[in-house]
DNA sequence: CCTGGGATTTTCT
DNA sequence: GAAAATCCCAGGA
């Protein structure tokens, strides 16, 4: 049985790097209409502080940014390429902008309605059945024996289709929603072994900041966006 | 397996 | 007006 505690709110205060390394192995859970999509983090990247050329925030405080000048633990959606979403965590004190997009998950609960939200239906992606896992993972019965989707959640963008997570949710205290949050089964422990870390995906215009190793992803899972 | 281009609209210059 | 923290499909090897 799988046991989820919400991540407390002194969680989010620790440093963004270390935070990014943290999150891998957490869940996330979202409440639509009744259905609870539960995903573990596999992939993240952090963008990290007012000089950081990846960033949005590197061109200052604007409408848009404003949530990654504000407290850790709030919701940081936005619209990318104009028909998608990415979601992030926003860290770190209010004033200094820095998040951590979640890149990828790998999908646990609810996956018959993130098919849905993706508008593909089963037969139309690449099957896999899922890794058995070692000693140390609980069994999920509700995702074992499923056949899942490898293409489902190993995105940024592909991730917030599969949850809906929409403009909507921008701001979003993570902390204390009833529909978007963060939690751990306290019986598993990610080995900092298990983690790579190495440069951002997709940010060749941020000059020596396109160089920062500050993506990380669990090692050997299924649902990583890219080696 | 790989590469290239199109989709689509907000955001800031 | 240009670019964007992406995805998907088509075409060639």
């Amino acid at each position: 049985m799988l046991i989820l505690k919400r991540l407390p709110a002194k969680f989010y205060g620790q440093n963004t790097l270390k935070l990014a390394q943290k999150l891998l192995g957490k869940y996330i859970i979202r409440i639509d209409k009744n259905h609870k999509l539960i995903g573990k983090i596999v992939e993240t990247e952090a963008y990290y502080g007012p000089s950081d050329l990846a960033s949005h925030a590197a061109k200052g405080k604007t409408p848009r940014t404003k949530i990654m000048f504000d407290q850790a633990g709030l919701a940081y959606i936005y619209l990318i390429y104009g028909m998608y979403y990415c979601f992030n965590i926003v860290t770190e004190r209010p004033d200094f902008p820095a998040a951590i997009l979640i890149r990828a998950v790998e999908p646990i609960a609810g996956i018959p309605e993130m098919l849905k939200n993706r508008k593909c239906h089963p037969e139309h992606s690449r099957r896999v059945t899922r890794p058995s896992h070692g000693s140390t993972e609980p069994a999920l019965s509700q995702t074992e024996g499923l056949t899942m989707t490898k293409t489902l959640t190993n995105g940024p963008a592909k991730f917030c289709q599969a949850f809906k997570i929409e403009r909507k949710l921008n701001g979003l205290d993570l902390k204390n929603s009833r529909i978007l949050y963060l939690a751990e089964n306290p019986q598993e422990k990610i080995k900092p072994a298990r983690i790579s870390q190495v440069k951002r995906i997709g940010i060749d215009y941020a000059g020596p900041y396109k160089h920062k190793p500050w993506r990380f992803y669990l090692k050997d899972n299924l649902f990583i966006s890219r080696e």
